[in-house]
DNA sequence: GAATACTTGACTGAATTACTTGGTCAATTC
DNA sequence: GAATTGACCAAGTAATTCAGTCAAGTATTC
């Protein structure tokens, strides 16, 4: 398991599909803007995306991406590993001696961990993000409305387009 | 949070000091034998782990480092800050137009994740895992004693030191 | 004061990340 | 059916990080 910006900027990618998915496909240039991430890398982590069929992708005008499931089936660590493409270099030679025990020993210690961190990312959805982040929204309005006074136009904040369910 | 082989090796040295912590310091080039890790690497490594002092140095012939505190309350989380020296590159304009409020939108999704990342991190020890480890492997012995017919002299395998409680 | 062992900093090759360029191919639209 | 749109593909490149080297130190013990 590893977790570099590589990750976070598929997983903001794939946010933002979740977000825009509604009203047809998206194209990876709208992404590109709204993400400011270059057009061309996007290609690139959407390649992997789509050959894991997280995504599926749509030729022609009026053509773009969406998510080939609804994001609450869709797991973080899904899209973490399709573009990681995680070679498992930790492989320990396994020669029986002592020098190597020592050695296997906190190895297998640490892909423990890595495999807590694994379950741990299989066990978030796009969607549960998007969700959790609304209700913790939705309890900062009211905090806010009843420190402010009660003023009802605030609904213009709402930028969550709505999601597929 | 980010998660990378830099950090793991920081997490796996601090393991092999944690089971050989029992009997007074341990040197870098210990640890750089029995972990495989370059001596100068780990001199960085440690660099930084003795600034944010989850461990302690002692100089002079005899010395070495030593944990800070007990393995059960240094916690992964801390360990692997330690070494990554996060920049919190992550940090919007906040201009307040639409095209930056869509992006701080998915940016705040992955700050949540990112958190509870941490928390869960942070929630881990390196006592924990020794402990997990020795459990599982105990239970895993236990199994293959039945399976073998109960010899008793598989007690040679026990690698693990005593940890300081 | 000689040997040991940690400390610090500057430097370097290799790998990975992030991005660029320049195309090809499929579907739609005019 | 030619132009347009947007996915797909393959090099190549700049920037960054990783991992390791080298060469000073400084502190401690014998």
């Amino acid at each position: 398991m590893k977790l570099t910006t590589k990750g976070r900027y598929a997983v903001t990618a794939m946010l933002d599909l979740a977000l825009h998915g509604g009203q047809g496909p998206v194209t990876l240039a709208d992404i590109s803007a709204r993400q400011e991430i270059s057009l061309s890398y996007l290609e690139q982590l959407f390649s992997r995306l789509r050959r894991r069929e997280l995504v599926i992708s749509i030729r022609g005008p009026g053509g773009g991406y969406h998510l080939s499931r609804s994001a609450a089936s869709i797991y973080i660590a899904e899209v973490v590993d399709a573009v990681s493409e995680s070679l498992d270099t930790t492989r320990c030679g396994n020669k029986g001696d002592f020098q190597n025990g020592e050695k296997c020993l906190t190895h297998h210690l640490w892909s423990d961990l890595s495999d807590q961190i694994h379950q741990f990312l299989s066990g978030i959805s796009l969607g549960d993000l998007m969700q959790r982040h609304e209700i913790r929204q939705v309890a900062d309005r009211q905090n806010r409305r009843q420190a402010e006074g009660d003023s009802d136009t605030i609904n213009t904040e709402r930028l969550i387009d709505q999601a597929p369910a």
